[in-house]
DNA sequence: GCAATAACTCACCCGAAAGTGAGCCTTTAT
DNA sequence: ATAAAGGCTCACTTTCGGGTGAGTTATTGC
């Protein structure tokens, strides 16, 4: 993922420190900025465009929507086709198997908490 | 989890927006903080107090170890036995069953980093 | 000749999270 | 009488990430 880390900083040394300590925390920084599994969730039930996206989630603004599914695409969760070049511009957003198998990790995790959700 | 949040503004909106949207965004916001899945990971191996876990991640301070370990207690991840009230304190922490089975899920996700790390 | 559409990108702001310095409490050892 | 041990908490500063406003591109429809 694409992260503007200040080098030399206690914080950007802190990160290797934990990248170092275990590999889990890259995968926990790729997939906890906010509407990006939302989004890939929403990818994999087949809303595959811009558009369509911004109208599934009102209350995302198309600057987070452009640069989570930028992520997204440079993490290699989703992939897209080129439909028209020219503007307006048409794209088609699909996921990887790559993607397929994080969201089913993803669910796991949404059972988890369902389970546990005002339990004891 | 205890979030403090300034009602009102846009941040605390969406916040709320994604929350009714997917349940699933709770648990990720959970699991993110820094070191607190590793602090996790390490309770559930049998390092059991303050002082050994400050030994396990020397470039955590005391600060953020309380911060998560406090999070994590109230998350009910881990619990805690008092051993001694009186000054020196000591406290043995440890996994409850809720917290395995999300290290196992955690785990999982780790599995998946490593599956796709530089491939393709 | 103006607005709308689709998919963005840039520059900026602000709140939240991470990190830092210091202090607290009581007992035991020096 | 002072320091160390063990487990914190408070107040403060810095850094990061989410959110907002505006602008871009080229085509089609009014």
């Amino acid at each position: 993922m694409s992260s503007q880390l200040k080098p030399g900083t206690s914080n950007a040394c802190n990160i290797i420190a934990l990248s170092l300590a275990c590999e889990v925390n890259d995968v926990l920084r790729d997939i906890s900025p906010r509407w990006k599994m939302q989004v890939l969730h929403r990818i994999a039930a087949g809303t595959n465009q811009f558009s369509s996206l911004k109208v599934a989630f009102p209350s995302l603004s198309d600057q987070i929507l452009g640069k989570r599914l930028a992520e997204l695409v440079s993490d290699k969760l989703i992939d897209k086709n080129i439909i028209e070049v020219k503007a307006p511009k048409r794209i088609h957003y699909f996921i990887t198997d790559k993607g397929l198998e994080l969201l089913k990790i993803i669910d796991d995790l949404h059972k988890w908490g369902l389970k546990w959700r005002d339990l004891l």
